[in-house]
DNA sequence: TCATTTATCGTGTACGTTAACGAAAAGCAA
DNA sequence: TTGCTTTTCGTTAACGTACACGATAAATGA
């Protein structure tokens, strides 16, 4: 933004055009107390008619304060390696910030740990962070500690799991309902009418998972209000547990209904994939969720027809970047930001890996 | 870069060590001459040795050579309103960097107008710009001016179409091809076996199409890869005339051939599907290309069934951005950029709109 | 009333770099 | 030697912001 000239206005600027001086420009700015009312009002009036950005350089230049950003979200594991790709996006963003006198502090946690989780926080509070991005995985204890966040007036973003009615800074993540929505849509583009359809959901899950139910919600409402008749089965499967999930599937399998099309609504796609590759079914059409390296293997293969992605390492990276433009230069935050959602198939993958 | 303090080195650490004063220190890093062989010497080893990186905050903020960025691109009119999109990239990108001493000069021509070109290239030149924005339409022009600026030293940037086997700083843009293999993809799940297809191209828009006929070479690679036997018609209308193509598409509905799906490999997608519309013909698969406005409209409305999108907006985005790294903070630049190819339908358009 | 506190504001210096300006040193001719 | 030019170098004022410090005015207390 530009003012009539074409010159960049700065504090001094506004300090001659509201009469005071720098000095005093700067404790508004700051919010330092020691103004008088009537001159604070002055100043912000005129911050706000020549729209002043402040010269991140010069801040960065003269300040001597390193703006501490804390990330608390799962570590990755076997089971669930989908937190690899956030880190990604961290380190990128972390990379870039070291030139403004930022520095995160990553910690995780074991996502099926309430007390880790608890544990995590309580180190973050101690380091005291300018900012917080969060996964609340646990919501009791995430609005617990929010409170405390609150109080000591540090923002916080969330990712991947929204809660409402706190005063969070931003939201990034899916609109979980309609990404649901998108697989049965293409679903439908690819089965014969009257298809048969699998659902297999994650059992033993139940505390985080709503995002999960609202992908199901989103897929079968969309059947319904398209009044198109399907044939569903759901069935629950441990996709954590370490050895295969082969019984559970094979039980199904054998009942002989041949499915037409079957529907993973977390990131665990690979295990069906693993499942149907070892019975040779490659002719089924599958959707399953996250570019994670084992789904695009079988994405690749042909044992996966569609991924759905929601970029989580750009997740990650926007909501450093929104604390930052919050913290430093005083940009205005939108603060529900559903990301996009991405339809990946066999041929366009390599771009979205390419893209980091 | 840290020296074993923990301090930051700074050009007056090199002075004090060496024995001179900044400004000498200063006119040896610039190459400004007036220093004697022996002290330009010693400061360089100096340099060396405490491993000397500028600050380029303090280097931006002192600086008042302002860095001049040029892009030139085609305009945008009713029949091709496509290069709209970057406008509004480079828009932002122009905000983002007034802050940093950097004007960004806008050139755009008419994309079918070789004499327009040059003299868009010739006025560039004139303005001795640091980094160039290209999107090199025609090929032999772009070579010949390309030679100039690698002369000069002037870094350039492709966008939209690569040239091959120059000095190009970056490339960012679609892989033409796979974009159209994708398109391939995306018909073959949404319609029946031995298909009628039709291809609709622009005619007489020869010179600068060949990402367009790279698209068309993708999307027929897919089925004979694949060897699926489809039936494909190729027409060719002037989809930028400003009146509408009916006759020549009502030629080709009157042969009695029932099509399933259609493939229109430019942004002029809009045009088909009016027609489409006036006609009453919603159950034709249709694939266009670019999330322009129109384009958006006859997606909601059903007559588009799926838009190939490119971000176009994103790319003279990061085009300027990777200019403006390269030329201040010297990051290194990646040199091909290929785009994600995203997938639009219906339910998942809202979500590319509100990321910009 | 005057002294003292308190609220409010301006000044000055620093951050690391650029570049104009002028001073000192060196070179050169007489 | 003197006077002059040329080479070489140091000093200093910016750039826009942060913040300590000191200054001023207003309010309070006696």
């Amino acid at each position: 933004m530009k003012n009539n000239t074409n010159k960049r206005i700065g504090i001094k600027d506004i300090a001659a055009r509201a009469g005071v001086s720098i000095g005093t420009v700067d404790r508004v700015l700051h919010n330092r107390g020691e103004v008088k009312e009537a001159t604070r009002n002055k100043v912000l009036e005129i911050v706000q008619e020549l729209d002043y950005t402040p010269n991140i350089f010069a801040k960065s230049l003269s300040s001597k304060h390193t703006t501490k950003l804390a990330i608390v979200i799962p570590d990755s594991s076997d089971n669930n390696p989908y937190w690899e790709k956030p880190v990604s996006g961290i380190k990128l963003a972390a990379e870039e910030l070291t030139h403004y006198n930022t520095e995160i502090l990553y910690e995780h946690f074991d996502a099926s740990d309430r007390n880790a989780f608890k544990n995590v926080l309580h180190k973050v509070c101690d380091q005291n962070p300018d900012g917080i991005v969060l996964n609340p995985v646990f919501k009791d204890i995430s609005l617990e500690f929010i409170q405390e966040f609150d109080k000591r007036a540090i923002p916080y973003v969330f990712i991947d799991i929204n809660l409402r009615e706190v005063n969070n800074l931003a939201y990034y993540g899916q609109d979980a309902e309609q990404s649901g929505w998108v697989a049965a849509r293409l679903m439908e583009a690819s089965t014969p009418k009257f298809p048969n359809l699998l659902i297999v959901k994650q059992s033993k899950w139940k505390v985080f998972s709503s995002h999960i139910e609202r992908r199901i919600e989103g897929f079968t409402r969309y059947f319904t209000e398209q009044q198109k008749v399907i044939n569903t089965t759901t069935i629950e499967i441990d996709l954590n547990a370490s050895n295969e999930p082969y019984e559970s599937l094979n039980k199904v399998f054998d009942q002989n209904i041949s499915y037409h099309g079957i529907f993973v609504p977390n990131s665990r796609g690979f295990k069906l994939a693993n499942f149907l590759k070892t019975k040779g079914l490659n002719n089924i059409i599958t959707i399953g969720y996250d570019l994670i390296d084992s789904n695009i293997d079988f994405l690749q293969q042909g044992y996966l027809t569609y991924l759905i992605s929601q970029k989580p390492e750009l997740q990650a990276y926007k909501a450093i970047w929104a604390l930052f433009d919050h913290l430093v230069t005083k940009k205005p935050i939108r603060k529900t930001n559903y990301s996009a959602i991405d339809i990946i198939i066999k041929e366009n993958i390599k771009y979205y890996l390419e893209n980091k």
